[in-house]
DNA sequence: AAAATTTGCAACCGCACGCCA
DNA sequence: CTGGCGTGCGGTTGCAAATTT
């Protein structure tokens, strides 16, 4: 028995997505605006399941998404967030405007986990992982201890009327990954996500040698590393080298070149409208102000920086004061 | 230079959750 | 209240690239 598939899996696509499929679901949601996912093959022709789709989306074409090269605060932020909050990566992500938590999933099994065991397993090997030594061992009660304690700095934070509001990212973010639920909001937020769209095919292009459709997930990666290569300007160049006849990708250009003329992608990424967008939404709010205050108190901490210990010991000692 | 091994990451899978009828 | 549906999330896998032998 159990759950059916969420698509049939007969005619439908899997592995890597090829830059037309990503042309396709861009300008559709550029049109129709993310969600409905279900919809989505169906509208498009796509041969891919909706949480396909989905993914790809959220992961690849949203709007704002930096790809690769975290950067050194972002790694501390990654370490010390996964030290409150467990492996909740879509938490920790809407902490990390710009990131997604797939990539931070990736960033931390592939580079933190060894970095912190190499840094703990100093003298006593005991800290795997960094610091689950003083966490609940099942996801459920990590979770329920996360809770409580935000709870907890939710209370004091509102006993104390002193709310921190203006921290540099505090955005609420992808808890709800969408800032569109709506029907569909800004064209601009489209901009950037044309620009993650132009620098696949720019990327593409270049390696545009008969494998073409091949790897993307190599083009997806090279891409991804090159952030600050594809600007508006390069991406009316994709338009000019483009060899795929594909009248969306022609309206993505001039749609992208028209409204992110004269940033860079990074540019267009930090003014997107999506960071206004999440404001609103209370849920997540309630999530990321929490621990916030931590957060902020150790970013803002972070010039005197006494080295990673200092930051997981404020972590647990933290804990320590609410329980 | 070639083969073997390791690494990194995109994408998939399946469960959980929330909404709605 | 309950079941169905759509979506979100975290763990895992597969494969290409990078590195080592």
């Amino acid at each position: 028995m159990g759950r059916p598939p969420c698509c049939d899996k007969v005619g439908v696509k899997k592995g890597p997505w090829t830059p037309e499929e990503d042309i396709i679901l861009v300008s559709y949601i550029q049109e129709h605006g993310p969600g409905n996912w279900r919809s989505v093959p169906t509208n498009t022709g796509l041969l891919r399941c909706s949480k396909s789709c989905r993914l790809r989306w959220t992961n690849y074409l949203r709007p704002g998404i930096k790809r690769g090269n975290f950067t050194d605060h972002e790694e501390k932020m990654i370490i010390h967030l996964q030290a409150l909050l467990g492996n909740r990566w879509a938490a920790i992500a809407s902490y990390l405007p710009q990131r997604t938590d797939n990539d931070i999933k990736n960033y931390w099994n592939t580079h933190l986990k060894k970095k912190l065991s190499k840094l703990n397993s100093g003298p006593d090997g005991q800290k795997q992982d960094g610091f689950s030594s003083s966490q609940p061992k099942g996801q459920w009660e990590r979770r329920l201890q996360t809770d409580i304690h935000m709870a907890k700095q939710a209370l004091c934070e509102a006993l104390s009327l002193d709310k921190p509001t203006q921290l540099p990212d505090s955005k609420p973010s992808n808890s709800s990954h969408h800032p569109f639920t709506k029907p569909y909001q800004a064209s601009s937020t489209y901009a950037s996500s044309a620009d993650n769209i132009a620098r696949l095919l720019e990327n593409w292009k270049k390696s545009s040698s008969p494998k073409s459709a091949q790897t993307n997930s190599g083009t997806t990666q090279n891409s991804s590393n090159n952030n600050l290569g594809a600007t508006g300007s390069s991406s009316s160049e994709g338009a000019q080298s483009a060899t795929t006849p594909d009248q969306a990708f022609d309206s993505l250009l001039s749609f992208n070149s028209s409204t992110s003329e004269s940033m860079s992608v990074d540019e267009t990424a930090n003014l997107t409208p999506e960071t206004s967008l999440f404001q609103d939404e209370s849920k997540s709010n309630m999530e990321t102000q929490v621990p916030l205050q931590l957060i902020e108190k150790w970013l803002f901490d972070d010039g005197t920086t006494q080295g990673q210990d200092d930051l997981i010991n404020m972590s647990l000692e933290d804990n320590a004061v609410f329980f």
